[in-house]
DNA sequence: GCTTTATATAACAATCTGCTTATATACTGA
DNA sequence: TCAGTATATAAGCAGATTGTTATATAAAGC
């Protein structure tokens, strides 16, 4: 994979920072694979709705991901146009695609349409 | 560069937990390059001898680091075998060789000799 | 306008982190 | 064997992190 710009010392330590979490990673992990509803991940994981929403608010203040709200509901999806994307992708290839949790978080979401 | 086998969830995340650390990263890039003894770090960063001793520790429990005892001094640098190796090169390849800091702590290094 | 649903923010508690100082351990050379 | 140097570990503290519950905001539908 070919590396982008170099990033500052800063910007790298604070997305290393936001990816350390294991929920966040997960999350960032689905969003990466496809755009999910705020209540579709609050159903997913089993920590509460403002969990969720703080998660993805630092996200957001990173720039990782891009939020669209649409009616009442706001998708989530990462921004590969991020400055960190090399990073992000780089570190998310790591991650066994087949890992177990992911699998069973993927099979959640199936089940779930936010109404 | 080619992805090594998967790390599970909790290698990925421990790893990231180590590396956000500023201090820590700047070590890492600086022990990927080449070995330095414990007293010659101690001289480049602005922290007591004990928070590198401990930063050290981390990474060896982590298996990144290898130490090496010669007479009174410790030698460490990065491990190129370690599980975590591709994350840490595509991890640190985001950092500019020529961040100032980076340049800053080389260049201190010159003047030290662990006597 | 009122109620319901979706989401964000605020306030707070528990835990974790990274530093410091103090102390222990271990090697070296007189 | 003792003093000096190098390094590790222990204890403790301040600030950060991540969850919780409570509350605010905003859109949708009656």
């Amino acid at each position: 994979m070919v590396t982008a710009k170099p990033l500052s010392m800063e910007t790298l330590t604070e997305t290393l920072k936001i990816l350390h979490d294991p929920t966040r990673l997960l999350l960032l992990k689905l969003l990466a694979e496809k755009e999910y509803c705020v209540c579709e991940l609050v159903e997913m994981f089993d920590i509460s709705q403002p969990a969720v929403s703080q998660h993805l608010r630092k996200y957001r203040q990173a720039g990782l991901v891009i939020e669209e709200k649409r009616g009442q509901w706001r998708y989530y999806r990462f921004d590969p146009s991020c400055s960190q994307n090399a990073l992000v992708k780089n570190v998310l290839a790591q991650l066994d695609t087949q890992d177990e949790q992911l699998i069973q978080l993927r099979h959640k979401a199936e089940a779930i349409t936010c109404s």
